[in-house]
RNA sequence: GGCGCGUUGGAGAAGCGGCUUAACUCACCAGCCUUUCACGCUGGCAUCCAGGGGUUCGAAUCCCCUACGCGUCACCA
């Protein structure tokens, strides 16, 4: 078979050769410990939680050393590309700061090494595909979808292993003449590659993460382009990675069981093989049993998810970077004030197996970096959040600024200060009592308060109350109307001998804080009473003896 | 079914042949503090590193087997 002669009936427009390119893409000048990495996303519409934790890791190791991070958009699948993508992915990414230094942008592609959107990288790919069949190592193949079917059947039958390969590799050994011929008539086919490997070799791939991984040769002549000219992923990013010169290639560990194909490609072109850093994936526990998040029954999944709940950037961060390197929480709290990205991630550090994804974990991270954000910052984080997903409540908080700051702070200084905010959903509930507009009643009078007995309470609480009052002032009073109502100042006592007692001041206080904030549980309530205002106050005072 | 990866407590994990009576953080539980809830503090939470064999004076750490979990086997990425 002469295979230049095929190469040039199968890439006819191929004006470049493989040379050209190296020099259109030189290596790149950088320096010799600089990391070159990239996210390569699916223009699909669905930005998730895994992306994130790949692009922080390629992120980080490209800016820590000086290197150079790159968006590739991966859309050779035009059936699954949504429009807009790009902008979600970019827009999504972006709110968690973070930043490419160059490759696909909303106004076209920034960066010397592009296209950065395989699809318009078609003519890099042919040349490519047009050496390989030069080379012996590529033929085009005329099984339908149907047929390819139907020979997995017989497989099965066989039990045999599936796929294309050996004798069943239809196509493989096809005359230079079939193939002139079925090609003017129009028949689609593929471009396959030829492999020579050995079902029974393995292959070493040194794993940035996972170390020295033995993995099964490959011995499929899988598919390098598909019917409409487009590289499958394997052979798209083979040639990117090459030419857009990564030195590191980040990916999911779902990509494991296919690296015998990569490497087997970058050995054909005679490439350097990029280092492989395939990650652990985030799961979930469902009936004991792990699994990888999901689409379809995970909404926390989705990017979108913690942007529309309201949490930190940072507090998803933090939380990545701990499952990532889980010498980032010592790292933390000895640093407690530095910004996350002094943190030095470090691949070694890496787990290699499935992390379970945790809520409560990321909860806690994010009240702690709440607690440490000034309540300016706080206000006007809160405030952007709410004018987009609770244009209510933004109208609400910002028509006075001033009282806003204030509520935000409540029992938040000195040495033990409240971490009563976790993320923008959570903190607007836990904020609507400060306001009339939003202000419910949502639990109960303690037990030992029935209706009368609150009035009374109300009624005393009201004609004592006076706001020139200190705290200790306005509780003596409390204690006062506790006492003469027949409660026990001191719980223990009441706790002790609750025959002697209706309640404890527990009872009244609760009641009192019921009608004023409308739950059972809320910071202090004399700083709550002060920052509301006497008329507040006392209107809410008022209508709860009303009810 | 083939191939591969993984397995330390409820979760993230440290650990790299003796310093381990298995760190640290979250969760949980108990107690203290306390007008509630939080916050904070104190203590508890794996007699043991999936199970079984070996190697060794000595193993969570090295080797083998088994089990389980996960992934993958598309003209999807």
């Amino acid at each position: 078979m002469d295979y230049q002669k095929l190469a040039d009936l199968l890439f006819p427009d191929v004006k470049l050769s493989p040379a050209d390119y190296e020099q259109i893409y030189p290596a790149r000048q950088l320096a010799a410990n600089a990391k070159v990495t990239r996210i390569g996303p699916s223009p699909t519409g669905f930005i998730h939680l895994g992306n994130l934790y790949n692009a922080i890791i390629g992120e980080r190791l490209a800016h820590q050393s000086n290197g150079i991070f790159y968006l590739r958009i991966e859309d050779t699948d035009s059936k699954r590309e949504v429009a807009g993508a790009v902008e979600i992915i970019l827009s999504a990414l972006g709110f968690f700061g973070i930043h490419f230094d160059e490759g696909a942008t909303i106004n076209g592609d920034c960066g010397k090494y592009g296209p950065y959107r395989q699809r318009q990288r078609k003519e890099i790919y042919h040349c490519f595909a047009k050496q390989l069949v030069e080379m012996g190592k590529a033929y085009p193949c005329f099984c339908s979808e149907e047929e390819l079917e139907q020979m997995r059947e017989q497989q099965i039958a066989k039990q045999v292993n599936f796929g294309y390969y050996g004798e069943w590799a239809r196509d493989r050994n096809n005359d230079y003449q079939e193939i002139a011929e079925r090609i003017a008539e129009g028949e689609s086919y593929v471009l396959r590659f030829r492999s020579d490997g050995d079902i029974d070799n393995t292959v070493i791939l040194d794993d940035a993460i996972r170390g020295e991984l033995q993995l099964q040769e490959n011995y499929q002549d899988f598919v390098l382009l598909k019917s409409d000219g487009i590289p499958t992923y394997h052979f798209a990013h083979v040639v990117d990675d090459h030419l857009m010169r990564s030195t590191h290639v980040i990916r999911s560990e779902e990509w494991l069981a296919t690296a015998p194909i990569h490497l087997q490609l970058f050995d054909t072109f005679g490439w350097q093989r990029p280092i492989y850093c395939h990650t652990a994936q985030l799961m979930k526990l469902e009936d004991g049993n792990r699994r990888k998040l999901s689409k379809r029954k995970d909404p926390e999944l989705a990017l979108e998810y913690y942007c529309s709940e309201g949490y930190l950037p940072e507090a998803i961060w933090e939380y990545l970077l701990t499952v990532l390197n889980s010498n980032f929480e010592e790292w933390r709290l000895t640093n407690p004030n530095e910004p996350y990205l002094n943190f030095p991630f470090t691949i070694e550090k890496m787990s290699n197996s499935g992390t379970l994804f945790d809520l409560d974990k990321l909860q806690n991270i994010s009240k702690e970096i709440l607690v440490r954000t000034p309540a300016e910052e706080i206000y006007q984080q809160l405030e952007s959040w709410a004018s987009k997903y609770d244009p209510r409540f933004a109208a609400i908080f910002s028509a006075d600024k001033d009282y806003s700051l204030r509520i935000i702070d409540v029992n938040r200084s000195g040495d033990r200060p409240r971490k009563d905010l976790v993320y923008w959903k959570q903190t607007v509930q836990f904020l609507s009592f400060y306001f009339d507009e939003l202000f419910t009643i949502e639990d109960a009078y303690p037990e030992n308060v029935d209706e009368d007995m609150a009035s009374e309470i109300f009624k005393r609480y009201l004609e004592t109350l006076n706001f020139n009052d200190d705290q200790e002032q306005w509780f003596n009073k409390v204690r006062e109307i506790t006492e003469t109502l027949g409660f026990a100042v001191q719980p223990k006592k009441y706790r002790k001998n609750p025959e002697l007692y209706r309640g404890s001041i527990v009872d009244v206080s609760n009641t009192i804080r019921i009608a004023i904030t409308g739950r059972l549980n809320s910071p202090d309530l004399w700083e709550i009473s002060k920052i509301l205002g006497e008329q507040r106050v006392r209107n809410h005072i008022q209508a709860a003896m009303n009810k």
